[in-house]
DNA sequence: AGTAAAATATGATATTTGTCATACTATTTG
DNA sequence: CAAATAGTATGACAAATATCATATTTTACT
């Protein structure tokens, strides 16, 4: 959980630009004034925590900026990303409806802006505003949608080819930067995190796909160069 | 879809021995009785399909007995085991809400009874019983941790873990029968579905369970000798 | 019951992927 | 700025797993 320390100020949720992204474009003027009543703004710097696997959270988190991984640590001490949050996102929702501690950690990629918003709240929310929880609900079947289909690939497909995906995904979700490279940038072992792997195989794959010239590397700056060839062998 | 001739005739809801065990346990009397007005009960065969990828529901199916799984067809050709449902389980669920296409199939491993309720119905319990939402959401979000958990697995398990956890799972959620052997029969090719693997993989690996004495094969039925050391290497 | 078809089993081999070792490069820190 | 550290890269090898071939057993079928 964000630490004290890193509490902002930030304005009134109705003037909120990720209003409109998530189960939240259901809520009333009236609604999100007690929201922005209550919530707390924090700021997270890359590479911090906003909550830890088994925290128990008391509430959700709503993300104005920035990205972070999902992830799970295995057994063999690997962390497993199982999803990348942006911008708009809640981050809690099947923790809150479950009743349950999280089953996951969240830490920042890129610094991030995120608002607290207490379970109390959201709890009034469902019992008030039908359109709401249908949104939320919404927003659980994407995650389970996206979980299955991910588990087909981890279970079916070679590490090449879920590397492939894996990249025009990034692409794609996150879009690129003036001189064409990916807009995200993850660590190699954070790569290796998401298409399940161990890093060097992950390193060892993009540095063949960089001398088949479907992508460029120039330190964590990854380019795709030929998105055709990548899309072919996934 | 299960074809007219599987039509038959079945109870009220009222009194049907799975209310309790989904969502459908928060509905009112009254609200049963809609239910039992409009729901469709099919009987479906072992094998026999209950929906098919990429159909368009338009409404879920309530397991009153029997046991399916939930799959997807991979690129390779082979079916990837998602879940299975058993007695007492709503499918359709992730669909009806996203009003999307189904993206998994539904094939009966035992002979099933399954009831069939239509979406408008569905949604007219969302709008005026606020409990049932919450019952569908909980449900969603138990096979969202699931499918998370499952993807760990698949990502940094080997098959050989995936196997020994897949047998304890099928004893612990299943149960076995008098003779000790699993209550749920899976061809070979069905594991391997679970597990993520090649048919001859999976065969190999219990033939090697059963040198081990972990665990006893004759035909079909396999029988757990050996729990702890199933579960040491897990 | 007898035959065809499907499922299970097992060996041989190829391929994929992981692990360990080591070098190189970039980044942080005192 | 230099030293230390973390991240990236690559080779050599080992282990895991898939594929193909071929028996064997079980099941389905008129």
């Amino acid at each position: 959980m964000p630490t004290s320390t890193n509490f902002v100020f930030m304005g009134k949720c109705e003037q909120c630009i990720v209003r409109e992204f998530s189960a939240i474009k259901a809520l009333k003027k009236d609604e999100l004034l007690r929201i922005a009543d209550c919530k707390t703004s924090y700021s997270v710097k890359k590479g911090e925590p906003i909550f830890n696997e088994g925290d128990a959270l008391n509430g959700i988190y709503c993300i104005k900026d920035g990205v972070c991984k999902l992830s799970k640590l295995s057994d063999n001490g690997k962390d497993q990303i199982v999803k990348l949050a942006k911008k708009g996102e809640l981050l809690g929702q099947r923790s809150l409806i479950s009743e349950e501690s999280t089953n996951l950690s969240a830490v920042a990629i890129e610094d991030m802006q995120v608002c607290f918003i207490p379970k109390h709240e959201i709890l009034k929310f469902f019992s008030e505003n039908n359109q709401f929880s249908l949104n939320m609900m919404k927003s659980v079947c994407g995650d389970l949608k996206d979980a299955d289909d991910n588990m087909v690939n981890l279970a079916q497909k070679t590490v090449k080819q879920r590397l492939a995906e894996t990249l025009l995904k990034l692409e794609s979700d996150f879009g690129i930067q003036e001189d064409g490279s990916l807009k995200i940038q993850l660590s190699r072992e954070e790569i290796a995190g998401m298409i399940g792997t161990a890093t060097e195989s992950c390193i060892r794959l993009l540095s063949e796909f960089n001398k088949e010239d479907w992508i460029s590397l120039q330190g964590k700056k990854i380019t795709i160069t030929n998105k055709k060839e990548l899309q072919r062998i996934v």
